[in-house]
DNA sequence: CTGTGGTAAGAAATCGTTTGCTCGCGAGGT
DNA sequence: ACCTCGCGAGCAAACGATTTCTTACCACAG
C-alpha cells in the first residue's frame, strides 16, 4: 500500500497537520521537527495523494484541453503541444479531450471536467451550440482557443484569420488572377467564416464581383476538399485561383486537380491554410498561410493561468499574426502583366514557427 | 456549490447511502423509492464527484498516455486518437502527457500516474532506463505502445518494425539497387535498432555486404535527417538509395536532397517510415512503409481495459502489420535490368489505414 | 403468541488531506 | 507573582462519495 501523510507523521514522531504543513510550507513550524519531517518523508518516499488533496481542497491542480479534432493535421497536434509544454512547466497535467466536432461528445467532457473539479479548461467550441455554463457555475475558469465564441464572455485566443485570408486572396489577385474560388469548412467554426469573409474582403477591396458559384463549404477534411475541387473544375468556367481553409482539404483538393490533370499554378492557382511542412517538398511547393499552432496553445495556458492566480481583469482576446508563406503554387499568373512576380521559394527552409505573441484588446 | 449526494438524499428523502445505491445499481431497493431518488437527481442535476468517489474507491477511472513526443508527425496524433477512441468508448477520461524523450520528465508523469490513482498507463517509453517500478508498486496497469522495452514484463502493442524494414530495403534492391544507405533514429528507441536491423537483414540475405559508412543515426528530427543525407551525399562514393526510419528525418532528406539537385529517384531512390498523407503529391512521390497508427492506439487501449477487468493470463505482445506503399521515389533504378518494374502509383489515393489487428504471442 | 429469518434502509466508518480551533507553554509586562 | 499574549503543535472536523454494519420491520412457522 502505499505511503501515507499518516506513515510519515507516525515515523517523524508528530501529527499528520503539522506534516501537512511543512511539506506545504505554509505555517511556522520549529525547524528541527520540520526536517524530521522532511527527512521521514524522503525516507518512505511520500508523495501526497493528489485525489485526497483535490477532495479537501475542492480544486484540482489539473487543466483540462478539449478540442474539436485531434486529427485536423499538424495544427491541432502542435497547439496540444503547446497547451502540454505550458501547462506542465506550471506544474499542472492536463486531460485531453476529443470532442470530434460532435456537442454531445463535447458536452460530456465538459461534465468530466466539472466533476473532475478540474482547475481550468481551454476549449476549441464544436460549435455556436456549446455550452459552457456546466464550467462557468461550477467556477471554472475557460480560455477559447482557436476558435471564437460571439456573445461569450471568455479570454479567447486565436489566429488572425481574417487578415491572413485577406493577405493571400489579395496576393493572388496581385499575380493577376481575378476568377479566385474558395474552399472553406464548416461555417459553424468561426476559423471558417473568418476565412470566407477575408476571401471576400480582399475580393470586395479589389472590386471583384463576388460569384457565389465559386464559394464551396465542405468539412475541414481530405475527401471534401477533393470533392469540392472536383465540382469547381467541372464549372463551365472554372475558377483560375483557388483558396483552400485548411490544409486537409488542400491535400484532396492538389489530389483532384492532379486527377484532372490541371498544372498548377499555370492552369489554377493554389493557396492553402494552415502550414504544412511538407509545403516545399510538393510537386508544386505550396503557397500557404500559416499560423502558430503551438503558440496559440501556449498562450492559452498563460491567459488561464492568470485567471487561476487571480487576475480578474476584463475578458481579453489575444490575435496572434499569421504568415504567408509564398512558393510556386501561386505564381503569377502566366500571360499576365500583373505585380511584381514574387520570389518564389521552390523549395525554402522547413520552418517551424517560433514562439510570438501580439496582443489585441 | 455544486450539488451533492446529500442534496439529492434530502430531496428525496432517503440516506446519502440509499441514493448510491440506486444510482450504482448495486443491491435492492424498493422501486418506488428508486424513481423518488432518480427523479430528485434528475431534477437537480447530479453528477457524482468522481474526486470523491476516487479517494473512496482507491482507484481512478482514468487513464495516462505517456508518449515521447507528440510532434513526431502524424504518426502520435494518430496514435493519441487512437487511444482517446478507445478510452472514451469504454468512458475513461485520458491523461496526455509529453515526456519529450527526458527520462526525468517521463519519471515525473508516472509519479503522477501513481498520485492520480489512474487505473492504467499506456506508456512509450522514452529508453531503456524507463522505470516502471513506481508503477507497479502501486498495483497501475501498464502497456507498451510503438516501443518495446526488452526485459519487461507488460503487455506491448507495436507495428512489425523489422518486417516492413525488411520489404522496403528489398524492395529497393529488387529494383536494382545495391549501395543503400540507411538514416535510422536513437537507437534507445527499439523502433530506431527494429528498422536498422531489418534493413541489414535485408542486404544481408540478398548476400550484399555491409557498409557502415552507409548508416547515420539521427535524431527523429527534420534538421537531423537533412544532415546525415548531406553527409551520405558528399561521399566520394554516394548512395544509389536511402532508407529513412520515420518521416521527419525524409522531409529534412527530401531537402538536401533538393538542395544537392540529385533527382529521385534515378540518381538516389527514397523510401521513408510511417506514412504521410503528402506523400503522393510529393514532387516525386515518396514510397513510405506505413504503420496503423491509430490502431496501434486503439489496440494498446484494448489490452488496458482488458487487465483492468481482470484478465491475468500472460503478456502479450501484438504486433500489427505495416504496408508498404510503393511510389515514384523507389522506382526502377535507370539502365538496370531488375525486377519487375513495379506500378508506381504517381498520385495513388490518399489514404488512411483502416482497423485491423493481428496478434502473436 | 412468540421466535426466527430475510430484506431494505439508515448510521457511521472510511479513503488521505488540509485547516480552524484549542491548548499548553514560555516570555514579558504590571 | 499573576495575567496576558504569542506561537507552535495537535485534535478533530471537514471534503463527497461508497460500503459495512446495524437496526427495524414484516412474514411466516412453530
Amino acid at each position: 500500500m502505499a505511503t501515507t501523510i499518516f506513515d510519515v507523521a507516525r515515523k517523524s514522531g508528530v501529527s499528520t497537520a503539522t506534516v501537512s504543513r511543512v511539506l506545504n510550507g505554509n505555517k511556522q513550524v520549529d525547524p528541527e521537527l520540520a526536517a524530521k519531517v522532511v527527512e521521514a518523508a524522503r525516507e518512505l518516499n511520500y508523495r501526497p495523494n493528489r485525489v485526497a488533496r483535490s477532495l479537501r481542497l475542492r480544486h484540482n491542480r489539473v487543466l483540462a484541453l478539449v478540442i474539436s479534432d485531434v486529427r485536423t493535421g499538424p495544427f491541432f497536434a502542435d497547439m496540444v503541444r503547446g497547451v502540454e509544454d505550458g501547462a506542465h512547466e506550471a506544474g499542472y497535467p492536463m486531460f485531453l479531450c476529443n470532442a470530434d466536432e460532435d456537442l454531445e461528445k463535447e458536452a460530456g467532457y465538459l461534465q468530466l471536467a466539472v466533476a473532475e473539479n478540474v482547475a481550468g479548461v481551454i476549449l476549441t467550441p464544436s460549435g455556436p451550440g456549446t455550452d459552457l455554463r456546466p464550467l462557468l457555475d461550477a467556477g471554472i475558469q475557460v480560455v477559447l482557443a482557436d476558435r471564437k465564441m460571439p456573445g461569450h464572455q471568455a479570454d479567447t485566443v486565436v489566429g488572425d484569420n481574417l487578415t491572413g485570408a485577406i493577405e493571400a486572396v489579395s496576393h493572388l489577385i496581385a499575380n493577376g488572377y481575378r476568377r479566385i474560388a474558395c474552399i472553406t469548412g464548416p461555417l459553424a467554426a468561426t476559423t471558417s467564416a473568418d476565412r470566407l469573409l477575408g476571401y471576400r474582403t480582399a475580393l470586395q477591396q479589389a472590386g471583384i464581383t463576388l460569384d457565389d458559384s465559386l464559394v464551396r463549404v465542405a468539412d475541414f477534411r481530405e475527401a471534401g476538399g477533393q470533392q469540392a475541387m472536383q465540382e469547381l473544375l467541372r464549372q463551365k468556367r472554372p475558377p483560375e485561383a483557388v483558396f483552400i481553409a485548411n490544409n486537409r482539404m488542400a491535400a484532396g483538393a492538389l489530389q483532384a486537380i492532379e486527377e484532372a490533370k490541371k498544372t498548377i499554378p499555370d492552369e489554377i492557382a493554389v493557396i492553402g491554410f494552415d502550414e504544412i511542412y511538407w509545403a516545399p517538398l510538393l510537386r508544386t511547393a505550396l503557397t500557404t498561410v500559416s499560423q502558430p499552432a503551438y503558440d496559440l496553445g501556449y498562450e492559452s495556458v498563460r491567459l488561464l493561468l492568470n485567471r487561476l492566480n487571480g487576475y480578474s481583469g476584463s475578458v481579453r482576446t489575444v490575435v496572434l499574426p499569421t504568415q504567408l508563406n509564398i512558393r510556386a503554387s501561386s505564381g503569377p499568373k502566366s500571360g499576365s502583366a500583373a505585380g511584381p512576380g514574387p520570389v518564389t521559394e521552390a523549395g525554402g527552409p522547413l520552418r517551424r514557427p517560433a514562439r510570438s505573441a501580439r496582443k489585441r484588446s
